[in-house]
DNA sequence: TCGCAAAATCGAATCGATTCAACTCAAGGG
DNA sequence: CCCTTGAGTTGAATCGATTCGATTTTGCGA
């Protein structure tokens, strides 16, 4: 019962001089996973209110060698579906009394690999990733022993737990719906066919046409790379063909806001000369409405579930966390979402008079 | 150079051992900044190489009581606002080697609470925090010693350091702008007036009124709560006025998209019947050209430099923290941005006949 | 009142890197 | 040839909480 010391913030040392008891005895009602006395607990609580002690959880992390904290990777938050993805991951990490350790990698090879350096080395209980080299990724995974869920996008043949969603049938059921609509000659952006979301679509796309018995143009088939000044640039090469598409299927959210910026400056009216149908809301799906209701012309998309696949990627990564051993091979660590159609007004039957095909 | 044990991850005992030298020599190797003969320097590193090892950065804050992390409490990374600013940290931070520790406080208060005491007992550097209640800050503050800036929203009369945008004049600019194009009856759809931003822009508002010798009708003074529904209620009410206003001041970006809701569903043009002017953008400023050039109508608005507000938050609270001395009190601690005027479509002048007053 | 099992508390080692006083050793001066 | 000097290296203490085997207390029956 000796008077504190004056410091800036105080260790459990000080607590159990006060309280009169050991550190370990301090420890064991802080973590109340031992039996105290009652008489004691309520001594060693007062000595903790009384110098405003607060458990250092950097000393607990060394001892424990566990730090309560995932480090999340983005490739950029600036987008919409990334933003909903965190609000599902900080949502479900709080819940369990996680920290998100919050990395953007731009989109760059070696952004992405410093960032997983440090989180390595900070000592991160698990890694959600999005990645932007899916090829380097069992590289770090493989030596760390640290628990990675990969969500949005995976190297083709991935055996590690992982979060999607189905972009395949995404992309195929946007392209149908033209299709379905009348269209015959329908025209997609691509994104970078490197990453898995982006071939995926590209898939969906191609198998729609096939099964419709449509042939593929070349030139219907451009190649984006998810940014917005990409979606711009195709999307005007598209407009000036002279056998001009009917429809588009533009394949991120962000393209699509610039293919609609092509399409203003060409003043081509939407849907009446040309339908489009975007990947994404292109703002977070959070307002309780949506803004693509608000765009000229309210915008179709096919809006995949960022939230969910946030939410669910950090509740696998999670279960990795506290399971000590392997997880079982026999349980899938693939978890595929659905994406939703949503059909506005930037959708429409095509006009008469057919293009020449 | 004994044969090293099998472990997942090596320690610098490790290290040490395989290369024949003291953990000392290790250290030093390490961060570099005693002198180490080359021959030994080699040594080492091909030891490191050899085992992987990465240091384990949480002995390492222990010891050096600096955990290199800053934690950042926003209270809805669902507005474009805050998406900005947390890019703007996420660089300044990255450019130093500081990582982020994200958290959402949902503006709610027990939140709030509850993240700045886990970033505290992590032992962050420092805190960055736009918080969504004003007067319990000075407590945690005082008592921690820990660096906090404050960002977007201050308590009156708060003296640490914060970064704030000059609201009172953006608003003021707002209204003048419409007061300017001809309008006499303005309406004004105010947010959570218990926050600085909200006052301050309602002070604006009233200031731009006094100064061009309108009065100030109460019913067109409404209160919001920043969020998009209160923006559709409170402009359903007033655009089912008696007076209908010819122009409203929407105090921020998700009120103002639950404003154009009600106007779109009312049927009522703008701008040729109402005009519109907006707080931020309604999405991330950040995809190279604007999401408001895209909607219907095309947006007025008075953006606020988030990118801006977060690295320039990011940097001073990095300052601070590297200053171990209080920082002199002749040097103003508080930043203050201004925003932009962007004047798109959905202004204009009103209609000839004069609403009665 | 005593003895003893059970319950409560304690002491000390530990996690992994840093730090600093102490020590080694080679070079150069006297 | 010895001593000083200083560059290079090392051992051991330290940061603060946890943990576990050891020790003390408590409560209860005899």
């Amino acid at each position: 019962m000796s008077p504190p010391p004056k410091k800036r913030s105080y260790t459990m040392r000080d607590v159990a001089r006060l309280a009169g008891v050991s550190v370990a005895t301090v420890s064991a009602v802080v973590n109340g996973k031992q039996v105290v006395r009652p008489v004691v607990v309520a001594r060693v609580q007062d000595a903790m209110k009384a110098l405003n002690f607060h458990p250092d959880h950097v000393a607990r992390s060394l001892r424990v060698k566990k730090t309560t904290t995932i480090g999340v990777v983005v490739p950029d938050f600036s987008s919409g579906f990334f933003v909903d993805v965190l609000r599902g991951i900080e949502d479900a990490a709080r819940n369990v009394g996680y920290s998100v350790l919050l990395c953007n990698s731009d989109d760059d090879v070696e952004q992405e690999q410093r960032h997983l350096k440090a989180l390595l080395s900070r000592r991160v209980d698990g890694i959600l990733l999005a990645s932007t080299d899916l090829y380097s990724i069992a590289d770090t995974q493989l030596r760390s022993g640290t628990p990675i869920v990969l969500f949005d996008r995976v190297p083709p043949g991935y055996r590690g737990a992982a979060v999607v969603v189905d972009n395949v049938d995404a992309s195929y059921r946007a392209t149908r719906h033209l299709i379905d609509l009348g269209h015959r000659s329908v025209a997609f952006i691509a994104g970078r066919l490197d990453l898995s979301t982006a071939s995926d679509r590209a898939e969906g796309f191609r198998r729609a046409l096939e099964d419709a018995h449509l042939p593929l143009n070349g030139a219907y088939f451009r190649r984006g790379d998810f940014h917005p000044e990409s979606g711009y640039q195709n999307g005007l090469e598209l407009l000036r063909l002279q056998n001009r598409p009917t429809a588009i299927v533009c394949s991120n959210g962000v393209m699509t806001l610039g293919l609609l910026r092509a399409i203003h400056e060409q003043h081509v009216r939407c849907p009446e000369e040309i339908s489009i149908i975007g990947f994404d809301e292109p703002a977070p799906d959070s307002y309780g409405f949506n803004l693509s209701t608000l765009l000229r012309p309210e915008l179709t998309v096919v809006a995949q579930p960022g939230y969910e696949v946030g939410k669910q990627s950090a509740q696998t990564l999670l279960r990795l966390v506290s399971e000590d051993h392997e997880p079982p091979a026999d349980q899938n660590p693939l978890i595929t979402l659905q994406a939703e159609l949503r059909v506005r007004k930037s959708t429409a039957a095509p006009s008469s008079q057919t293009p020449t095909q």
